[in-house]
DNA sequence: GGGTCTTGTTGATGCAGATCAAATCGCCCG
DNA sequence: CGGGCGATTTGATCTGCATCAACAAGACCC
């Protein structure tokens, strides 16, 4: 593991108030790997041997069942994943890959349960942390369960463009396919969902997303705090999920 | 807050741990309640001012978004609710209305946010709790976006089957329209997904559910571990979703 | 430069699940 | 017991989204 890298995690809202001897301890125990792209690091059913953190690159966080496969999460630089599995000492409930070529490092799930018995400073991260994933998921679920799919796309496109600053203008930080996993359809409905959306202010090119009309689009996307976040929050955050991807380096 | 009650928040694996003292103390500062039937008490958006505790009855957790609703979850005795908002000091991602006529108790979340820095306890209580509740939505998230229609309700009745310790027959803990809403479909689609398993190995007689062949329900519910949670979890366990429902009491 | 492989788009078609409407059932209550 | 009301079921229809198939556009690789 590189020296650069520890004032990197200690920033994380996970790491940053705890004692320095302990953040010490924790990255000494820590293992720093690099992984080509596509590669499955973490097979869900697993035991949870070790905390990651990317340091660079980009992870995809998805789960399988039968044949069917979906996305979770995209995770970028610098952040965490699988907080929860190594806490309760579980199986993992997702698997994630390398989307590019990444580098992660992975702190053993051990030395973090003995650490934040330790130290009442990570122990609050933790629950703090902890919170934030829990409330992300809910958020996604709640995404899921009640918009269809042109709203969903909306939705996504409203975010990011917060996320940017309210920038008119973006590029979509991962691959189609992927998006469309992850809001839960299919690539060629993302495809027409996106097209429907250019008579509701939208204009794309290639990767690139304009946003000609906000008012439209919010019209269709109905952005509301309680699923898409609050445009505040997030610095230090935790699972970055996907409405983050993109945003990490410059948030923390 | 009656007396009697005491014993009964202190068994649950939140307060299991933590110091005599802190816990009388918690205790001083909490409210009982007793809600009739369908009174929303949390509505999604309000600052989170109280952890609630369902001591008798039964909640459900929901959102809203436009003029639609879905159930997150349901929530039965004795367990607490909505903890990740509490300790953000954000405002509530999902509102809760009684089912039924409820005892209620409330702790504030300021002396619950005081108490996990005071007492290293009750901060991995809080730890536990809350990546138990990730991986309940995780799950639910993964259900919703992996499974069809007939295959939730499938997998709803195995687990159901199982969590009354694989029961050939179990009466349903809430009104289908409810559970409906929680499994992500309309009452008609439930209505008609329960009637098609009926090839599969499932007979219904009102609120009773019998399951006639399990290999065969099995068959289409694909049951997962990594979905449906563990049949061997759960003690103490936490954000109570639908899953559990019923199972509560006797878990503890 | 010409394969070939992957991603994205488009069109045609099918189906799962929503919606709408109308029974039917069950339950509470006077 | 009869009436009323909400929950559930059933049927008919509609539609959003998936699926299947074909093609276009890059990216990469000899």
């Amino acid at each position: 593991m590189r020296d650069e890298d520890k004032p990197e995690i200690r920033k994380l809202a996970l790491f940053r108030d705890m004692s320095p001897d302990n953040f010490e301890t924790l990255m000494q125990a820590a293992y720093a790997h690099a992984f080509p792209a596509q590669l499955e690091m973490i097979r869900q059913g697993e035991p949870a041997d070790f905390l990651h953190i990317v340091m660079e690159g980009t992870v995809e966080l998805f789960s399988g069942w039968r044949d069917r496969e979906t996305t979770m999460a995209v995770v970028r630089p610098v952040s965490t994943f699988i907080l929860a599995a190594c806490i309760k000492d579980a199986p993992y409930l997702m698997s994630a890959r390398t989307v590019e070529k990444s580098r992660i490092i992975m702190i053993p799930a051990k030395d973090l349960r003995a650490t934040f018995r330790l130290d009442p400073e990570f122990a609050v991260s933790t629950i703090t942390e902890l919170a934030n994933c829990y409330r992300s998921v809910v958020r996604h679920a709640k995404g899921l369960k009640l918009r269809n799919s042109k709203e969903r796309v909306a939705a996504y496109i409203c975010r990011q463009s917060r996320l940017a600053g309210n920038a008119a203008s973006f590029i979509l930080p991962v691959e189609k396919r992927l998006l469309a996993s992850y809001l839960g359809m299919t690539p060629e409905n993302l495809s027409r969902a996106i097209k429907s959306l250019q008579s509701d202010g939208v204009a794309v090119d290639g990767m690139r997303i304009i946003i000609t009309d906000l008012k439209a689009l919010e019209a269709i996307a109905g952005p509301d705090a309680l699923i898409d976040g609050p445009g505040t929050e997030m610095p230090g955050a935790n699972l970055a999920d996907m409405q983050v991807a993109g945003m990490r380096r410059k948030a923390n």
